[in-house]
DNA sequence: TTGTAAGCGTTATCAG
DNA sequence: CTGATAACGCTTACAA
């Protein structure tokens, strides 16, 4: 890596007059500025961004932590996410924890140590079990934290959250009103998280104002659901809809109907919880509670990129981005 | 952030002493070690990274450029990276390519002034194939580089691949000789990929051998490939095998075979490239060749990581991570 | 056992 | 217009 120092020597000029040379600072005679610029570019001279880092005291970096990176969901953030910085110049850490508490303490704690200027975070599941936050309370003021989905609760910060409760209440409704379907069974393997409890109200409430019976099969960490599924979908033949709140169980338990003879969507309406693929991959091209995943990653950079301008008396703030209820064809056409 | 020194300060005691008695250094007295660390945790003191990154010219931080997360496989990889980076004490910061040459240079350079010790990259789409590899060249020897799956065979590092050519030739070989299929249909969307034409490559020898004629449907970046399938599934209907080379093909050319009224395997046998998830959203689950991406992502950090120890004249080297054949319920049982 | 000072590569202030 | 000097926070010879 050659450096300032070393410019200088060969040119003959002090290290000042090669930095502010390169900055084109208007101290500096045309000349000068033009022998230095030249050996600058033909040793392919870059200031050293750590030195940089160090005098400015911000690094132009964001730490983000995700429980993981397979779920489609999290990979569509994370996209947002890089996108927003981009345009901002600015890159990112990420580390995955892999839903383990201790995993993302470690994380957190290695970037609090100067390595960021701020960070975009989704709670791990055990996290967001054990109500175990305060690693998040000891960080300074000075470097801003944002939520996305998994939120905390407790921890005061800007959160960027899905409507959870809204989105699965209403493609309820819209299965007992529009589609006259009263046995609507709801899927999940998300029970334990906020998102989740949130998804299951919405049900809930939806059911209940129709004085329908919920029923709601809780597939937990389960390793493989699709025999569970396909069981369940067996012995209640009543089911006439789905609803999925997490990203793969609604594909399942449309191929499932499948299997059992069902035809869809005349006998059975699925509603899936979704990411971009989910439409690609599922025959008939499945109806899906769009979450907008790279949307939540752009607000939350956008939030966490506002809270870290010089005028930061920005207040936290939590945002909602809406989903959309998609209706491909594994609804009926109203 | 506190620092040294104002713990000093506190303390009453010089800097060193501070620096050496929190790292435990033998030249220390055990009271003055004592008094030092109670008032660390006390103000919650942690070492500036960034300091410590200019003092040691190291950054302990892989810079990982990828094409996009959202492609299964490499948020697999990706994981994969991340989980040996971990154990091993290192960040990984991540910047996605989006498929541009143009972006890919510039978070590339970007990096390359001091911010990570090494590179592992998967090129862009673009980059392969204007076969633009200048950027990494500049690049000084002692920041390694490793390529993965998407690899410049013109520039000199280490590298991991997936023995494309094989795995494919082996499965078509497989559709000939134990199903005796004849009509074995290739779907691709990386035609110009390196990746894609070894992939090709591997089933046209193996047709050739068997004296069958290869049938390729190049989907190229066709948005949506679905009617595509179907159209070309519907007027040739001696298909009676599929051979997918990407994440995606497979899974539709499944459900679009199903649409037509085929029996899977009795009709049409299909094997798909494989990702964790593919087998989950299936139905019949898929049969694939496994990519592997885990395991790829934790032999490139393996890779880095060996070339990053002081001794370092370990040669470059190109590893080949075997995928494996996965028999599902879309071929036949034998 | 503790302290002083130099240095990592930059930038910014102030003098010349 | 150019240069010397200090500072960012840390580590580490070397002195005391």
């Amino acid at each position: 890596m050659v450096t300032l120092k070393e410019l200088a020597k060969l040119l003959n000029v002090s290290v000042s007059t090669v930095s502010k040379a390169l900055s084109d600072s208007s101290e500096i005679g045309e000349a000068t500025k033009r022998r230095v610029n030249e050996l600058a570019n033909q040793l392919n001279y870059k200031p050293n961004r750590i030195a940089q880092q160090l005098k400015s005291s911000q690094t132009k970096v964001i730490g983000v932590i995700v429980p993981s990176l397979v779920i489609p969901f999290f990979a569509e953030v994370v996209h947002g996410i890089e996108k927003t910085l981009g345009d901002n110049n600015y890159d990112m850490t990420i580390c995955i924890s892999n839903e383990s508490l201790e995993k993302e303490q470690r994380s957190f704690d290695l970037l609090s140590s100067g390595s960021v200027d701020g960070f975009i975070i989704a709670v791990a599941r055990e996290t967001q079990v054990k109500n175990d936050f305060n690693h998040f309370n000891d960080l300074g003021k000075s470097t801003p934290l944002v939520m996305f989905d998994r939120v905390v609760a407790d921890v005061d910060c800007s959160k960027v959250v899905v409507d959870d409760y809204q989105s699965v209440y209403d493609a309820t409704k819209y299965l007992i009103e529009k589609e006259n379907r009263e046995h609507i069974l709801l899927l999940s393997n998300v029970e334990e998280l906020s998102v989740g409890k949130h998804r299951i109200r919405g049900y809930t409430q939806a059911m209940e104002e129709a004085r329908l019976t919920p029923e709601i099969l809780k597939l937990g960490r389960e390793k493989n659901p699709r025999p569970v599924i396909y069981n369940y979908l067996n012995e209640h033949t009543k089911v006439d809809a789905i609803i999925s709140i997490d990203h793969i169980t609604g594909i399942m338990a449309l191929n499932k109907s499948k299997m059992l003879g069902k035809n869809i969507p005349k006998d059975i309406s699925v509603i899936g919880f979704g990411y971009e693929d989910a439409k690609y991959v599922s025959s008939p091209k499945i109806s899906v509670i769009n979450q907008k995943g790279f949307e939540i990653g752009q607000n939350s950079a956008k939030m966490l990129l506002n809270h870290l301008k010089p005028s930061n008396d920005v207040p936290y703030e939590t945002i909602v981005v809406k989903s959309e209820l998609e209706l491909n064809d594994t609804t009926k056409k109203v």
